[in-house]
RNA sequence: GCUCGGGUGGCGGAACAGGUAGACGCGCGGGACUUAAAAUCCCGUUUCCCUAAAGGAAGUACGGGUUCGAUUCCCGUCUCGAGCACCA
């Protein structure tokens, strides 16, 4: 056998692994389940950067790890193959996006294969596949035909709601039982109305508590992807995936209303194991606020305004409210003489963009209605503006203004000259003509009963009185909005309803899978209608269903992926549960990971899947970022182009004074006047980069970066780049292909080295320099079992006593770190290993078997070929992961260090059984002690067993 | 503005319950092998002082504190990153 090399062993192994089916995962097993998931990816046209797998390899040598402890191993892999960018591709080349779909997917394959991942292909699914969306589209139909019964907290089918309606009617918003703590917009009725209604009547009311149905809402339109987006897709105003416009528009859309969920959504957050930054993610989200609710009688009019509080306690500091401009009671209020103004001023507030209104948020704005309401408690008269730092969608679209405690009632109020009552007194001295006191501590004043009281009793005695005296009551609000479900796309699952007489019908589940149909173009047609409005004869919705409809449930069809009967088997569901160990991006955090929980639930619910969390453990993979390679250059002349090496480039943009070098270079080519903004940073291909900072010249020239007649001016012996790190993308030349990694080093390395990086949760920056490291070593590995004639060297005879201590530390170690997630320090416990056993020269099989069996996980390949090399017959991958044991590890003396007032100064050894006087007496007559202590009293004589021996002078 | 993470050599990063700071790797310097180079192997490598060696001082963003002892715990400041952001 020849000495290492990966490229012809690795794929040696990668086919036999195959062909046996090694990671076939068994749906009826005795051993115990382990379910370790990657998120979906989107297999877009650019392929896998080295970025990519990180988070794969890292599940992968976990799956692995768990198999070797005889778990039943769930590592599935599929794709989420609807979405965006393919039909964008599709708009602009007029190729069906099934076609580069499909492409996509393949080059995917290809570049996950070469990594050597212990995925069970078998199971893989594709979103797009009909026998797939046929079961989004089911769970779909489910969800339109339930409805969240908020007494129990638990959806059920909507006939459930139909028995509760013809029997007892709806009593309106106050009919908790029906509504929870929600406003809907339909009156009260009667079981006797209910049952006159007409079908259509009945449906429209139906709607209000479908789980999925279609309202007017005021929707996030991007006229430039020509679709609405959820709001998670949409960022700082602008759409997340392109960057492009987004408006506020009414339209008629699908939703599912994962609002009811909300309370469930943040209990589930307390029983699962995830990082705390995407559990504050979602609780942010979802944003929940308790407080209650208050009615404001207006002076001169039946209306009453309602307004939402968590602060009850300052009621009495209230000087003004404050409606949103969209306020539906605005107009009615409003007295005729101050129509005009007030009318002016709301057309010009909506007509501001999202975007405007966001980024305009210091500039105050707003017109008094002439109006005023009645203070419940005081009955005094209390003016009514209206502004927009008021939200219509949060709460009630009205606030009751406590300048003295809200920061932004203080900034209206100072701005319009309104008065400013302090109510809360905190700890020390504080102007609150000045500045707003807003924190939620300190002691009531001016406020009748309330005085004295401690802000967190007085909220609770407030809302009592309210309650009392029938003013309004204790409500809880959550910043989380129902999801828009809807898409004016083509490149998504149909949605399984067709409409009569304007009003949708759900298709039965016998007429599914709803199969996507074939359109002429991927354009909205001549008057707007989404794409499938295209197809012929189609009399169904036009609409299709959000990129994340189809990543909401995967993970459960992994379970049983071809059953053609249901989503998925009752017994797979009931024998695989859960994912145990999710990995991927947090830039999920509060789409796709808090859709999944609700469909979960929902499910559940439904009494479809035995739990209602999908995923135990969450850990989130930092990004890889580039690190792209900048070259300074200063275009002087037309036809000539100066290349400045980093350090003189650096100090001139930091003394900003044209330094010598430049000048006679100037004067040389007769160019004119020149300042540091002429100096060009320009990203050029990462591979000319020589080690860290070095230009490969004479690559560069051969590049289209180069531009004829440069010259290069340098100080030193090599010209040098700038680095920058930033995002890994096609546009900064700082890609990094694992497969050019994995045809040079072959996978093993590469799987090593990006665990070899740093934590698995940093973000770095990909830096290809320190990668020989990792081969190296596994080159130095393989040397373990053969000599330098590549003769195999292991040896039957039994190991000594160090030779095991070294083995047992190293599986103590790895256990502990694959357990832990930490794997980089297991690659550096590999490291030492191999480097203390080289040291030893031993190359007994009592060793390095249990040795490669630990590595096995990290480096399936190299540790499969030296695992049959040395007489194995079956795989090392279904080998038994060694036990560590802890009579290797037990010494019997150990070097303590010996610190003077806290600084180490030598060290000495004792058995480990050694009495602390004998200590003591050793210590201080060792001779370096001496030298510290002579001369000064001995405070105190520190001894912590088989740690540390301290002595204070 | 609020919330959550970080800040350790030239670089990536170690240090598990407060106990020898800088493991492991890269880079760099020196040496061996070689006609030479690559590959490989060996030695050194926090900084400063003194240096042949030995030795000493400082040192984990900064300033304090608790402790015999702090990268680790507490208080304050600076700084980088992520998320949320007129949510009443």
């Amino acid at each position: 056998m020849a000495s290492y090399n990966p490229a012809s062993l690795e794929k040696k192994w990668q086919q036999t692994w195959a062909e046996k089916g090694l990671y076939r995962a068994e749906n009826e097993s005795d051993k115990p389940k382990f379910y370790v998931l990657d998120m979906f990816p989107y297999p877009s046209g650019a392929g896998l950067h080295v970025g990519h797998p990180l988070g794969y390899i890292a599940s992968d040598i976990y799956a692995r790890y768990k198999r070797l402890q005889g778990f039943n191993v769930l590592h599935p892999m599929g794709y989420d193959a609807f979405g965006l960018p393919a039909e964008q591709y599709a708009i602009q080349t007029g190729q069906h996006p099934a076609i580069t779909t499909e492409e996509n997917i393949k080059r995917y394959r290809e570049q996950l294969d070469k990594i050597g991942f212990s995925f069970d292909w078998d199971r893989q699914v594709k979103t797009c596949d009909a026998d797939y969306y046929h079961w989004t589209q089911w769970i779909f139909l489910k969800l339109y035909d339930a409805w969240f019964n908020p007494s129990k907290q638990k959806a059920e089918p909507i006939s459930e709601l139909l028995n509760i309606l013809s029997t007892q009617g709806y009593a309106g918003n106050s009919d908790d039982a029906l509504t929870g703590s929600f406003e809907l917009d339909i009156p009260a009725f009667s079981a006797a109305d209910w049952n006159s209604f007409t079908e259509a009547q009945q449906e429209e009311v139906l709607l209000n508590f479908r789980l999925a149905y279609l309202s007017e809402t005021y929707v996030n339109w991007c006229p430039a992807l020509g679709t609405v987006l959820a709001n998670e897709e949409v960022k700082d105003g602008v759409s997340e995936r392109g960057g492009h416009p987004v408006e506020r528009k009414k339209m008629k859309q699908w939703s599912l209303r994962i609002t009811a969920y909300s309370e469930r959504l943040l209990e589930g957050l307390n029983r699962i194991d995830w990082s705390e930054s995407i559990k504050d993610t979602q609780r942010n989200w979802i944003g929940k606020s308790e407080g209650c609710s208050i009615f404001f009688d207006v002076e001169g009019s039946n209306e009453k305004i309602e307004v939402f509080t968590t602060r009850p306690d300052t009621l009495f500091g209230v000087s003004f409210l404050t409606l949103a401009p969209e306020h539906s009671l605005v107009s009615d209020i409003t007295p005729a003489e101050r129509r005009m103004v007030v009318n002016e001023y709301i057309n010009k507030a909506k007509n501001r963009t999202e975007r405007e209104r966001m980024s305009d948020v210091k500039h105050i704005s707003g017109e008094f209605t002439g109006a005023y309401a009645i203070h419940p408690f005081t009955g005094k008269k209390v003016p009514i503006w209206v502004g927009d730092y008021v939200l219509a969608g949060y709460g009630t679209g009205a606030v009751m203004a406590v300048p003295g405690h809200d920061s932004r009632d203080h900034a209206f109020a100072k701005h319009f000259g309104l008065e400013i009552i302090q109510v809360v007194k905190g700890q020390g001295e504080h102007d609150i003509q000045a500045e707003s006191y807003d924190a939620k501590d300190g002691e009531l004043i001016n406020s009748d009963f309330l005085n004295g009281m401690q802000v967190k009793a007085a909220v609770k005695k407030m809302i009592g009185e309210i309650e009392a005296k029938g003013l309004g009551k204790g409500k809880t609000n959550y910043r989380l909005r129902d999801a828009i479900f809807g898409r004016q796309r083509y490149w998504g699952e149909p949605i399984p309803i067709r409409y009569e007489n304007g009003l949708p019908k759900a298709l039965t589940t016998d007429q599914l899978p709803l199969e996507l149909p074939e359109v002429d173009k991927f354009l909205p047609t001549e008057d707007g209608e989404p794409p499938l409005a295209r197809a012929k004869d189609w009399k169904f919705e036009t609409t299709t269903m959000p990129g994340w409809a189809g990543s909401s449930w995967y993970f459960l069809r992994y379970m049983d992926p071809q059953n053609p009967g249901a989503f998925a088997d009752r017994k797979a569901l009931d024998y695989w549960q859960d994912v145990d160990l999710y990995i991927g991006g947090s830039e999920h955090a509060t789409g796709h990971l808090l859709y999944a929980r609700f469909w979960m639930k929902f499910l559940f619910d439904l009494g479809l899947v035995p739990v209602d969390e999908p995923f135990k453990k969450l850990i989130n993979q930092g990004m890889i970022q580039g690190y792209s390679a900048v070259v300074n250059k200063l275009p002087l002349l037309e036809k000539y182009t100066l290349y400045i090496s980093n350090e003189l480039a650096a100090e001139w943009k930091k003394t900003d004074v044209i330094p010598d070098f430049l000048k006679a270079e100037l004067a040389k080519h007769g160019a004119g006047e020149v300042s540091v903004n002429h100096l060009i940073q320009e990203r050029i291909d990462i591979r000319l980069a020589k080690g860290e900072f070095d230009l490969d010249i004479e690559g560069f020239k051969q590049s289209f970066h180069y531009e004829a007649n440069g010259e290069f001016i340098q100080s030193g012996k090599t010209f040098l780049l700038a680095r920058e790190v930033e995002k890994m993308s096609k546009r900064w030349y700082n890609v990094v292909n694992p497969d050019d990694i994995c045809e040079e080093y072959g996978a093993d390395t590469l799987r090593m080295y990006e665990m070899f990086l740093g934590p698995l949760e940093m973000s770095k920056p990909w830096n290809t320099n320190g990668i020989e490291g990792v081969y190296r070593f596994l080159g130095k590995f393989w040397k373990l079992f053969y000599d330098e004639n590549d003769q195999l060297k292991i040896q039957d005879s039994p190991a000594e006593k160090a030779e095991l201590k070294i083995l047992h530390k190293a599986i103590k170690k790895v256990k502990e770190d694959i357990e832990s997630f930490s794997f980089n320090t297991s690659i550096s416990t590999f490291m030492i290993t191999c480097n203390e056993l080289g040291n030893l020269k031993c190359a007994k099989r009592e060793i390095l078997e249990p040795l490669l069996v630990i590595m096995a996980p990290f480096a399936p390949h190299i540790t499969e070929e030296l695992w049959q090399a040395i007489g194995h017959s079956t795989s090392v991958h279904q080998a038994t992961f060694p036990e560590f044991k802890e009579e290797y590890l037990v010494e019997n003396s150990y070097s303590y260090p010996v610190s003077i007032n806290g600084k180490t100064r030598t060290q000495i050894e004792f058995a480990l059984d050694v009495s602390e006087e004998e200590v003591k007496a050793t210590v201080l007559a060792d001779e370096t002690v001496q030298k510290w202590v002579e001369g000064k009293e001995l405070r105190k004589f520190i001894f912590v067993k088989g740690r540390i021996i301290n002595l204070v002078v």
